[in-house]
DNA sequence: GTGGTATATTCGAATGTTAGAATATACTGA
DNA sequence: TCAGTATATTCTAACATTCGAATATACCAC
């Protein structure tokens, strides 16, 4: 495999390497959603989200359609939903020490981690 | 879905969102390497290579078995495989702008690039 | 036109990641 | 023990990412 292929498959990887922007893939599992409505039901910063959109849509791992005055997102394609099922598949095979890394993750952030 | 579990999986991505780290993975596709196969296939620095292990290992990507002198690596989780296979099939299904997007990386490194 | 709403972009500071050099550790064989 | 080999860790400079604040753009209703 060429090194410039790997640099593809990192770079959607690395799309989808921040809770946010998983957070958001997931919203759309069910189909396309307003980037407001994606806002509002992550209780995000507009700004914010914005800018992690900009990143989906870089990598083309979301189409943005824009109607009026809205912007309607939506996963492109549903091998992505499928490589999310696999991790959740791997989450749970792997719940143990999941729980392990989230309390480390927790205890550094004084949270309490809750499954699903 | 919680914010830690989203985080988990936000982490592993993260973990596989570096070509080098992919390339390990998929090195380790048909088995288990000793850390200096995987240098010498895949022309890396030895210093460089023993942190990328690190990363992989922190987020038990893949197992170490120690032997004498060597350490044996492998992917711990075939479910792990099957997240690239199904990357490999998103990749399929999107030649076009991964070619443009390798050519976008290329133009900028002076490579041509080659797929798989 | 103006005002209001929805979304995107730019900027800056804090933080995280990277590669490679140097160094450290661990094992083996003589 | 010593020399050699295999791997890991530490350090540092360059670079990338993150957030929130401020600002900009686009659209709609009046």
């Amino acid at each position: 495999m060429s090194d410039a292929l790997r640099t593809f498959k990192a770079s959607i990887f690395h799309a989808l390497s921040h809770p946010t922007r998983i957070a958001i893939v997931e919203e759309l599992r069910e189909g396309e959603l307003s980037a407001g409505a994606i806002v509002h039901r992550l209780k995000l910063e507009q700004a914010n989200a914005s800018q992690h959109f900009a990143v989906l849509r870089a990598k083309n791992i979301v189409t943005a359609r824009k109607d009026g005055n809205q912007v309607f997102y939506a996963v492109r394609d549903p091998l992505l939903i499928e490589v999310l099922d696999v991790m959740r598949r791997y989450f749970h095979a792997h719940v143990q020490e999941a729980l392990a890394m989230l309390k480390e993750i927790d205890e550094s952030e004084g949270e309490r981690p809750s499954i699903e």
